[in-house]
DNA sequence: ATGGCGCAGCCACTGCGA
């Protein structure tokens, strides 16, 4: 079983560069993060041809998320309930025993702008639903774009941007408080040290001086823990190819048992 | 070996992303 992330920076400016990814890395499902596009207008023709059925939660220019799988999915939810003010920013699907949530935290924009509080309620909301809904028993992966440098380890230079967004005491407190709700972040639990970037900013040549922050990341439920082999960081995935347009973020993909 | 901002929308430049 493999169940990725990918925060693809507009799905229809990206359609060729993901659809050649999902034909070299095959995954069961994966997770779509900044569709950029209403749920109506999701390119599912051209998803279904590549042999991926999709649960989309979209909204127009901005946000968006979906489920992809290759068996067809069951609709557990859209939307996370008393946040939809936030956007569209979370979708639940279930294939088999797998539930497979995807989620895009909002960013926040700057520590004194409206849209962090909004950051820390909806990271707090995504807690509280977690909790509520989450069977450790069964295998539920949460794949997203959280937003959040959670440890120094997940940020390129964690001295200087000691306190700065996404770095900040706040932010990192309300992903422990998602992780205790049950959750575990799978590629830490199985790389303690490893130091891996799933972002870098398109300017200056980030990408090229590994300039990154890990923010992408596949959480799980025990069972999910249990089950889990590897989880990698697809950097591959954040180059150029063929002269098509890399998002600014690489694919994150968890193998399981 | 890498790559040097890119996306949507009010289509000319602005807002946003992280």
């Amino acid at each position: 079983m493999r169940i990725a992330t990918f925060n693809v920076n507009s799905v229809n400016a990206r359609l060729a560069y993901v659809l050649a990814w999902l034909d070299a890395r095959k995954p069961n499902a994966v997770c779509f993060q900044e569709l950029k596009l209403t749920t109506e207008d999701f390119p599912y023709d051209a998803f279904r041809d590549a042999g991926y059925h999709a649960v989309v939660h979209g909204q127009k220019s901005w946000n968006g998320v979906a489920v992809l799988t290759r068996e067809p999915a069951e609709v557990v939810q859209v939307g996370l309930p008393g946040a939809e003010h936030a956007g569209s920013r979370l979708v639940t699907a279930r294939v088999g025993d797998w539930t497979i949530a995807s989620v895009y935290v909002p960013n926040g924009k700057t520590l004194v702008h409206p849209d962090f509080e909004l950051k820390l309620e909806f990271l707090a909301k995504l807690r509280d639903h977690v909790e509520a809904t989450v069977d450790p028993s069964l295998p539920y992966v949460l794949g997203g774009d959280f937003n959040v440098v959670h440890s120094d380890m997940d940020s390129c230079d964690p001295d200087g941007m000691r306190d700065a967004m996404f770095h900040t005491e706040r932010e990192r407190s309300a992903m422990d408080a998602l992780l205790g709700a049950g959750l575990t972040d799978l590629q830490r639990a199985l790389e303690p040290d490893g130091k891996n970037f799933s972002w870098w900013d398109y300017r200056g040549g980030s990408f090229h001086k590994n300039e990154g922050l890990r923010i992408d990341l596949v959480l799980g439920s025990a069972s999910a823990r249990a089950r889990v082999t590897k989880v990698w960081i697809d950097r591959e995935w954040r180059k150029k190819k063929d002269e098509r347009t890399p998002s600014d973020h690489a694919p994150v993909v968890a193998d399981f048992d």
